[in-house]
DNA sequence: ATAGTTATATCACGCACTTATACAAAGGTT
DNA sequence: AACCTTTGTATAAGTGCGTGATATAACTAT
């Protein structure tokens, strides 16, 4: 909300600016704009008929951090604690993760993911960076530049996010 | 334009190198995996109990390129005929668009935006901006340009899919 | 033990999607 | 004209996935 008004520094220094002074110059609504439009990108990207975005989303999670309790789970998700239950339930059906109890309390249902779990998620990883190969081959060469330059940069935005 | 200096990939500049070789040197698994996280950050970026996925992006399509068909408006978002009109009921009854007579052809229903629809879309992106803007406060300089860099290209990217 | 807290499960319900089908308008054939 | 076929939208029935309220079992403290 607050105007920062960083832009005080010169914008024409060209060699070790292009910190928060090209953001702010950026109209913060084209910022969001952009991210909503590669967020549908990937959306339309997603294998129809597989399985729900927060079924991915919570094996992905469990792909990335390892086994973690039903209700973290749910909080780390941004669902309720029923409907982690239900989808632990469901991925539990389907092979993708495994209930476990934790040893030291009895109330505690600790999830991991099965193999057949990982291996859903390499398959859809696989047709999706397929897809994403396949558009970013009909850019322009210095377009894909920006965008795979841009790629460790976004994983650590990523990274900002609880999770 | 931005010196990018992103640690992992080629500090030359990019407008004439850096084509589909970078591209290719890449893994394309984490190019997807990329994606998926910034999926991920959006989607948990979006405002929970407003409207859905799909009809926010009904909302923007609808914004972007101006009225549809409902038939149309089914196939750009990849839900089924009977699914648009539900969505396009539920947006009515909401006040976030209308439902139009075509003059040429009395089965045709043309679905455009209404205002409020408008305003909301505009309430979504100012409370997401704000909070991209946040993160990306956060990261270092040189991540904050590349990402600002890549932000075009990532629009053309957006572009290229069928909308 | 008893009471209170915590972790998960279950219940009742609603939203948003699916397929199958109905209905109305447009177009073509004779 | 009347008749079929095609096309665009709506309706119906069923399902997946979410919610809030509440039940049940296990841990904790006194």
């Amino acid at each position: 909300m607050a105007e920062t008004g960083i832009d005080s520094t010169d914008p024409a220094d060209p060699g070790e600016v292009a910190g928060l002074d090209e953001l702010d110059r950026l109209d913060r609504t084209q910022l969001a704009i952009s991210f909503e439009r590669v967020f549908t990108l990937v959306r339309r990207l997603n294998p129809q008929g597989d399985i729900s975005l927060t079924a991915a989303s919570t094996l992905r999670t469990l792909e990335r951090h390892g086994p973690y309790r039903l209700s973290e789970l749910a909080a780390t998700e941004g669902v309720t604690q029923p409907a982690m239950t239900q989808l632990v339930s469901r991925l539990e059906k389907a092979g993708l993760a495994q209930r476990c109890a934790d040893p030291a309390d009895g109330r505690v249902v600790v999830v991991r993911i099965a193999d057949a779990g990982r291996e859903l998620l390499l398959a859809r990883r696989a047709a999706r960076a397929e897809k994403l190969y396949e558009l970013l081959s009909a850019l322009p060469p210095a377009d894909r530049a920006a965008i795979v330059a841009a790629l460790p940069a976004l994983d650590r935005l990523a990274d900002l996010l609880p999770s």
